[in-house]
DNA sequence: TACGTATTTAAGCAAATACTTAAATAATGT
DNA sequence: ACATTATTTAAGTATTTGCTTAAATACGTA
């Protein structure tokens, strides 16, 4: 309980209230801060585009296309396969890696921002 | 240039073309790096929703909802502040922060979902 | 079996993160 | 001017991150 802040007006009844809605949503924050941690990394962000658009790749286009090591690549698509957010299937010595939609979904509207050209100031 | 990948399979030309929208959009893959990698922290995920939820919030009620020391708070507000996701109001000695919407759209989509209420397996 | 390619894994390291505590600013009231 | 409160800033530190290089694993083929 300890509310510290000791302004006259700070309204407590509100600051609870703030908690218990936080506290009813907690899975939900963190099953979103960790796609929204693996997203928030340049390298990822562009992999997780780059699968959106292509709907498949192997490490091996992704380092192409970033012009990153294999091994840099790999490490960064085991963090993303981990957390559950793209599967893989395996074509003789290739792997390939696509978007788990339903748990990717939110970013859509992310890929959409992306693509929308900027108007120039 | 170096395509790197010798599957048999692989199409340089689409690796090229992923190459092309990439750098086309690099701008706009910072901007959107640079909201989700402030987003993709639980604390500032909380701290934008709350701003979302509450139009504006002082550090100090920030802190008393997630139970964390005032600094800690300040340590995160200054960073989304620095990143122009947030801007502030000062009304005597407090500083009421608020969240910048132009600039932290795309999080609606992300709010929404975390709303949801989740199916229990 | 041996070799080449695709990919992952491991070890090492520099840089970034996110707290803590203590000190500095800023505004208000006595 | 002094004390109190709200907030920020700074210094210190443990943890995490993201690469590099080298080694291991997996598959296909001669």
């Amino acid at each position: 309980m300890e509310i510290s802040c000791t302004r006259a007006q700070a309204d407590h009844q509100q600051l609870l209230n703030c908690k218990n809605v936080l506290e009813k949503m907690d899975d939900n924050f963190q099953d979103m801060t960790k796609l929204l941690s693996i997203a928030g990394s340049e390298v990822r962000l562009k992999i997780l585009f780059l699968l959106n658009m292509e709907d498949e790749l192997c490490p091996c286009d992704i380092a192409d296309i970033l012009e990153m090591s294999v091994p840099a690549i790999s490490q960064h698509i085991r963090k993303i396969k981990d957390a559950g957010f793209i599967s893989s299937r395996r074509d003789g010595q290739t792997l390939y890696y696509s978007l788990v939609k339903d748990k990717t979904a939110v970013l859509d509207a992310v890929f959409t921002t992306i693509k929308m050209v900027k108007k120039t100031a």
